[in-house]
DNA sequence: AAGGTGGTCAACCGCACGATA
DNA sequence: ATATCGTGCGGTTGACCACCT
């Protein structure tokens, strides 16, 4: 059996809101406050509407305060960078900028800022991105996950992909100072020493001896084989998280993993970003701006 | 001019979660 | 411990519009 409907759906009023509509539901909320239940609030006001619906609408466009349209650029920016690190919070995201609602900044999102970020990466310099990820050369590795279109569109971690390799532009520093470095490491040392979190950070800090034990560092991904690593964490720990890898790899096939993948956890959210036959090596920089 | 296509955005839907009985 | 209920959330839909053929 299913739920109880929140409301009688044959006599509530759908579709767009009418001015009366809004004039009647903001007039009463301002004067009473919605008293903590939005279900009783349309009944109270005598609207033939659902009490999601008052929610919404109070939300999203009654309140004081709301703006609409007109993203500066730093609220893009505030965007992209909590969509890398988080994913589709909306939520939080708007928590983040005053006055912007969530379905706002979801719809834009949608619709403008990821077209217009990864139109620009289309027209960046490209010469630091290792030759099997050029745009040039997706159909020719078709394994990358930004090769095909249709998976892009769907895929969050793929985008995000492509926005790391965009802000990781050499001929911007800005950018490459918020961005980690791309590190390249072939496959076949990597499932050599698979279960090597000091391999990982050899690769991830060639320079940086003293960073070997701090802190969570790295997350590789491979064709068929794929893990996480947080050196700081018990060797048993671990091989959980390698579980829950394989688990995926043989459910998913040789597909890529979102960040909200189940198991896996927060911790690891944004850090598995491609499935190839190559890798990604994320560095400290950016596990700190995801943890 | 008419039909097709794609973009935008308000609104809806269904699910998960927390509070409470 | 369990059921119920209200709320919040993210994904999706559909109406509307502008532009294209």
């Amino acid at each position: 059996m299913g739920r109880a409907p929140c409301c009688d759906k044959a006599n509530v009023k759908k579709g767009p809101w009418s001015p009366e509509e809004d004039a009647e539901l903001k007039a009463y909320i301002e004067k009473h406050g919605t008293s903590g239940n939005w279900i009783a609030l349309p009944h109270k006001i005598g609207l033939k509407r659902c009490g999601k619906s008052c929610r919404l609408r109070w939300l999203n466009y009654l309140r004081p305060n709301i703006k609409h349209g007109g993203f500066s650029e730093e609220e893009d920016q505030i965007i992209l960078g909590l969509y890398i690190s988080i994913g589709s919070r909306w939520s939080i995201i708007a928590a983040q900028l005053p006055g912007r609602t969530d379905n706002d900044i979801k719809n834009y999102w949608n619709t403008k800022l990821k077209k217009k970020l990864l139109g620009d990466y289309k027209q960046i310099n490209r010469s630091k991105i290792p030759p099997q990820y050029s745009p040039t050369n997706y159909q020719e590795h078709s394994n990358f996950p930004g090769a095909h279109s249709e998976i892009l569109t769907r895929a969050s971690a793929a985008e995000a992909m492509q926005l790391h390799m965009y802000y990781n532009n050499e001929d911007d520093k800005s950018r490459a100072m918020v961005w980690p470095v791309y590190h390249h490491v072939e496959e076949s040392q990597l499932t050599n020493s698979i279960t090597s979190a000091k391999f990982v950070q050899q690769h991830a800090y060639p320079n940086d001896t003293a960073s070997e034990s701090s802190g969570p560092v790295s997350v590789v991904v491979t064709s068929g084989s794929t893990m996480g690593f947080n050196p700081m964490q018990e060797e048993k720990d671990q091989l959980l998280e390698l579980d829950c890898f394989k688990e995926l790899i043989e459910q998913e096939g040789t597909s890529w993993w979102s960040s909200d993948v189940e198991g896996f956890g927060e911790k690891a959210a944004g850090a598995v970003l491609s499935c190839s036959a190559d890798s990604l090596l994320l560095d400290q920089e950016y596990m700190n701006l995801m943890l």
